[in-house]
DNA sequence: CAGTGGTCTAGACCACGAA
DNA sequence: TCGTGGTCTAGACCACTGT
């Protein structure tokens, strides 16, 4: 037996796929629930973690455990800028610093380079849906005050202008969990794992025109790359 | 306080970096530890897979907890086939079956086509690291007999000669938690992210030659995606 | 305030790995 | 067999959300 909590992951997953629980709706409480399976509250809730993780469910934390909408989960775009096409509205809060640590490394500058940050938050509806640090060397980063108030606003339309045609850009994409800070902003359990993205872009000199790290919950987020071969590529042998 | 388990993780990830726990060595039991920390069994858990998460720990069943060598991620490179420079042996199990459910549609091909699947799991020493099962319609995959015993080659030099040029390749990452199978395959915990990767390899035709679906540990494993922007792209405007 | 989820304690029993 | 991690019970207390 695949453990207890698979099994009571299985019956709350088909009681949202055939509308016993309807999307949006709200699951019993987990008291509720453990005394419904006859469980004490750690397999019930690794339950719903499972299905957390799936995007089926979503836990706020005084109010409780939400069925999904039909799991709209929403796409990242990779190669190029952010794109304008954004489905989700964003926050931007824009700061000023000097570049140290990795951001070093991934910049191509050296330590205490002035860099403008944008810490961007989108949001899908009233809750925050995903997290982007964007780093920008500071004589490249339009000339936007910094602090100002959030910028409902989407990303691309500030970044779109007097930057350098970017040629060339890399992203670096693996798993990690959420810092506690980013769960607090995301609103999200700190066991659930976020798709993370270092995006490099670098311009036609080969300078590093942007540097932006992005944090893209697990259950409700996903990213795609397309790539063209164009040209005719040779194929190497054993 | 941001809860017991960081602390816990902290000072586990300190006396790591600093030597006190050398690379490869064990860690001491999970009672033990508890003792130590004076906190009972999941706090302390819960730590342990904080650094699991983060590739610094890594837990095999009976034997232990065991300090992960200088963090080595293996790179998966987008963008193509499975690179033959795969750095890691694979085994490979190659199966004849007909396409079913999703991957009809990944295929582009009607139900019950025959397809040929190669179900391989690469291996880094005796563990193993990653997983792909990669499905090709049965009349451009290598005439190869079905469930030849386990094959420790490279899986690119078996795929790499007959097969069309293909033009486009679209790969889907996102973040799951293993199948309870994936998670036996991998011996990885069932509570620990995969990065999965859903690649589509179509032909200068539009046909589909190759759907692969990548399975690789979040503690482990990293992508990479390049995208060079050869012509001069319009910039979109608000 | 009441109800919810988040974290923790202290212990039990099962499953795996090596000798 | 023994020591290890994996899962579970049955509670307790804290933190957040709404009234």
């Amino acid at each position: 037996m695949a453990s207890r909590r698979h099994a009571i992951a299985d019956d709350l997953r088909s009681r949202i796929a055939d509308g016993r629980i309807k999307p949006g709706g709200r699951l019993p409480s987990e008291a509720q629930l453990a005394a419904h399976y006859a469980v004490s509250t750690p397999p019930l809730r690794n339950a719903l973690a499972l299905l957390q993780a799936e995007g089926l469910v979503e836990k706020i934390h005084g109010k409780g455990n939400f069925a999904r909408q039909p799991l709209r989960r929403t796409t990242y775009v990779g190669g190029g800028r952010t794109p304008a096409r954004t489905p989700l509205p964003v926050s931007i809060r824009t700061t000023w610093l000097r570049a140290r640590g990795h951001l070093n490394a991934l910049l191509g500058v050296p330590p205490g380079s002035p860099v403008t940050e944008f810490f961007c938050v989108s949001h899908d509806g009233k809750s925050p849906h995903s997290l982007a640090r964007i780093y920008v060397p500071r004589d490249l980063a339009p000339a936007a005050a910094p602090d100002a108030s959030p910028w409902p606003q989407e990303v691309a339309s500030l970044l779109a202008g007097p930057l350098p045609q970017l040629t060339k850009v890399q992203e670096n994409v693996h798993v990690r969990l959420p810092t506690p800070s980013e769960a607090a902003t995301l609103r999200i359990s700190s066991t659930l794992a976020v798709l993370a993205i270092t995006r490099v872009a670098t311009d036609i000199t080969g300078r590093v025109v942007e540097v932006a790290l992005l944090a893209l919950p697990g259950d409700r987020a996903e990213a795609v790359f397309t790539t063209e071969h164009t040209t005719t590529e040779r194929r190497q042998e054993g």
